[in-house]
DNA sequence: TTGCTATTGTTAGGCACCTAACTAGTTTGT
DNA sequence: ACAAACTAGTTAGGTGCCTAACAATAGCAA
């Protein structure tokens, strides 16, 4: 029964997963005459606002591993935006700051959350807006706690 | 100011996205076991209910691009789970079915999704559910139908 | 001081997503 | 009938995510 198939899909996929897939997907859109992919956006978003900052620092803001952060880094270093200076005070951490390259085209860049927000929620119900984030972030809290309880044992 | 910097952040990125790297997160942990990934996982499922299905079709009801597809379907063959077929009737097309291999591994499968679902929502009050469905689907669409506005503009 | 342990970052390899460009078939239009 | 346009799948290259294993540094303890 392929229609049933489809349907138990649906159900399994969920919205969340469409609803974040079309958001990255405008982000990348928005920011693709600039080079420049979401995590690389919000890591200059980041350094713009306070820097500098170490990359311990940063995963844990980003809420991304040590070894994909690294690669986001090596991208932005690669294109010439972003610095990487050895921590005097410990030597085994890294120092990001921007480069003047960096700051430039920071100052040209829009601002893709600002559009993605307005567009996604513009004119929709706020308490609908904060129940629907209520129950996606209880529902994650469940599956992470489900998750580390099974992972220790 | 690093707190202010955060709090946009977590507004930015919103609760669907960490719901669902979480669920990814989840099943990709009960995957592990059986060397399988989440698409590669969706793949078999649609098989073993339908079979064959040809790549084009799979392209339409997984919502993926034809090259990502290409990507998994050679991983499942690889692993000699799925075996490809030209399509007598248009060259061009290829049938996917289980193997052997395959068909058997399918029924040693637990059901991620079953188990996510439960995790994730199990008690939780059916109309916020389909509230935050809703509140999540319609904010999607409004994604897409700007992106695809700019596109063709 | 020497040696174990913990932490930071990188590298290697895998999955899942994308676009762009290619090949090989099929269809259509004149 | 034949060239043009379309379609199905692959390949190449990019992003972003992960784990596992490694090097270098730091810190602590005997």
């Amino acid at each position: 029964m392929p229609n049933n198939s489809n349907l138990d899909l649906e159900a399994a996929e969920s919205w969340a997963k469409k609803y974040f897939l079309a958001s990255r997907a405008l982000m990348e859109f928005v920011l693709r005459p600039y080079d420049l992919g979401t995590t690389q956006w919000y890591v200059l978003y980041l350094l713009a606002h306070d820097e500098p900052i170490n990359q311990r620092e940063l995963t844990r803001t980003l809420e991304i591993e040590r070894a994909t952060l690294s690669a986001v880094i090596s991208a932005l270093v690669r294109k010439g935006l972003v610095e990487q200076i050895s921590d005097p005070h410990d030597q085994r951490q890294k120092l990001l700051q921007l480069t003047i390259a960096g700051r430039n085209l920071w100052a040209t860049l829009p601002d893709p959350i600002g559009l993605i927000t307005a567009v996604a929620f513009d004119g929709v119900d706020d308490t609908e807006i904060a129940l629907a984030n209520r129950v996606l972030r209880d529902a994650t809290q469940r599956l992470n706690n489900y998750k580390n309880e099974r992972k220790s044992i």
